[in-house]
DNA sequence: AATGAATGAGCATTCATTCAT
DNA sequence: GATGAATGAATGCTCATTCAT
């Protein structure tokens, strides 16, 4: 996936790369940044720490790319739920798959949250920030609900993406989860209340 | 115990911990626990490193007692704004004063994002996490409003929380902020889905 | 038993001193001096710590006196024992006051058995090493046993104490201690050889 | 492993761990574990206070290596001098490298004598106590010359490692120490007190 | 491409000691 | 006589990073 398919076979790149890879979503999805260290990424990778620093250069920049990976795959999957032709389905089932990427990679949600906190930039230059990608998605699928105003647009998708996220993280860390259709529904009724206040639109 | 009304004077009674609160506060909210250094913290409180061991016992328990203050500065000032006659003016106000508080102590929000995912307890037994005390306070408010199935309301309570929480975070990093009317608009559209689809409350 | 009776009843002396040297011997003969905090002996005395300093002016100080302390009652004891009137008895009686002393206080064993190797002086301009005045004690009941040369005494009592001193460590160190009676016959074997190769005393 | 015996030149291995060794056995044989910092064994071994923990992964299991090479040391000699056709040979030589040893690493003595007082284990699970491995030599020596009950070897064993040790250590620290014969005198006394008072062993 | 030995700055914590009251 | 708040030097340890091989 990130190696975008090249048309030769590419016989094995870099496997240390990749076993790097692996090792970090799952530590850092777990446990977060801090409390993971190089020493330990390397070791669950079954590599040398320096390894770490031939392919990646840093513990930062390593960092960086797995929340790249991360943030696409989630990205990707929320693309594909926002073609939905039912656009509140659409809603619904990207709300879902945020809590289901939670679930898996708890420390991610935070992380994004504490992405843009950063003065100068940890790990990152970071491309597009996640809540970006992830609010246009969203807005693309609200526009096909109502019609809102230009600046309405974005914050309207962060309080979809905040009430989400926080909710699948709570979730996440409950011992015995609330039930998923009724967070899903908390979420949606921001939905509900645009509806109610907005002109809908209307199919050409 | 510490502040014992004495008919003497008292110059400075605990002078040294006060700092230390003060100190903490500031950086701990804009930097959060893990870029502090004891070090740091009693520097700028202007005492010995030793102090903080003398007044606290650890960093973490000094944490933990900073983050109790932060909660309850918070939790005060929503409690107040939730007895406002009108709720949705509470909400209002309640979600704006959110918006001050994650502007002034940016990483408080992110602090109390992850508080839950501790396995066994970092800063201490940390008596009630925060997001329950803000969503008991916000559910006060809602039932002013509509009336909701119990298991309906804790879920809701989050999704405004979460949506409030995040906004506001994204707001305070942002370099030119989003409107606040616009923010608080957004976040109380879940307020308007409530009423869209529940039976109001009747006023006896 | 540290102040010498004097005539006038001294009401009180100090209550604080008397409770430190009884928790210090405590926490010192169990633990020994590194392992013992300032605080912890005011602690268990119920006083202050600068009380500590108050009283003893340094926690070497306070650790000199009560390692004298200590080394007077084991003196005591084993000055009275020595004269009994049968040598032999008064030297086995010694090992056993020995056994029950360092039991009781294990690490009294250890730091006597450091105590000369201090290049300069820790807790101590310490009057008599301790090995001195019970080598001395010795001394006395053997020559009632046999006649020794006078550069012989010396290391023979040495080899005694060290004898007597080690068995009881490890006595005291063992789950399930040897046998009294056969460390003491073990230990006397040494007074066995003396007297198997060396002329007997003639009373007058 | 480390020494795996390479066909190549192999320039100089694990230097830094010999050398932290060397200074680890000079140091704490002149002054004990708790009066020796990492930093100082570091620096005298002329490497980073990192490489201490990338080698031993802590100063206690330094330590524990440490004292276990001494005591290895140490009993290697004795173990050779046991051999001695003479078995009262043996034992005044097995004396006299102790004292030798003692002379050398003075605190080691201290450290053997206080290694059993441990209620947990502080330097590892320490494979044999030293003086186990000691009085075992001791006894071998021994049923050579006389026939013990079973349970008088180890208590007899001690009491000669005991004064053997004790008068080494008192000479080590004298200015102007006692004659060697003496003291080897004074220590095999024992023995002597054995034979007169046990049948001797007979050759076949 | 990969390794692992080595580093050193940084950190939380301990503790004997001082001193104003 | 006694206290307890405050100190600061010292300590064991972690960890991201470098580099010769």
């Amino acid at each position: 996936m990130t190696t975008s398919p090249n048309s030769r076979p590419r016989t094995r790149a870099t496997a240390s790369k990749k076993r790097l890879f692996a090792a970090s979503m799952q530590l850092l999805g777990a446990r977060g940044p801090n409390a993971v260290s190089v020493d330990e990424i390397a070791q669950i990778a079954g590599v040398s720490k320096g390894t770490v620093y031939y392919n990646f250069g840093s513990k930062d920049k390593m960092i960086g790319q797995v929340l790249e990976f991360g943030a696409d795959m989630l990205v990707a999957e929320l693309v594909e739920a926002s073609t939905l032709s039912e656009p509140r389905d659409a809603l619904r089932t990207m709300a879902s798959i945020a809590i289901d990427f939670v679930e898996k990679y708890p420390s991610f949600a935070q992380i994004w949250i504490s992405e843009q906190l950063r003065p100068e930039s940890d790990w990152g230059d970071q491309i597009t920030p996640v809540y970006t990608r992830v609010t246009s998605t969203i807005i693309e699928v609200i526009d096909r609900i109502v019609v809102l105003a230009q600046e309405e647009k974005q914050p309207v998708a962060t309080a979809i993406f905040g009430a989400a996220l926080f909710s699948a993280r709570l979730r996440a860390a409950s011992a015995n989860p609330e039930n998923r259709e009724t967070i899903l529904n908390s979420v949606l009724f921001i939905v509900g209340g645009l509806i109610a206040t907005h002109e809908p639109v209307t199919d050409h």
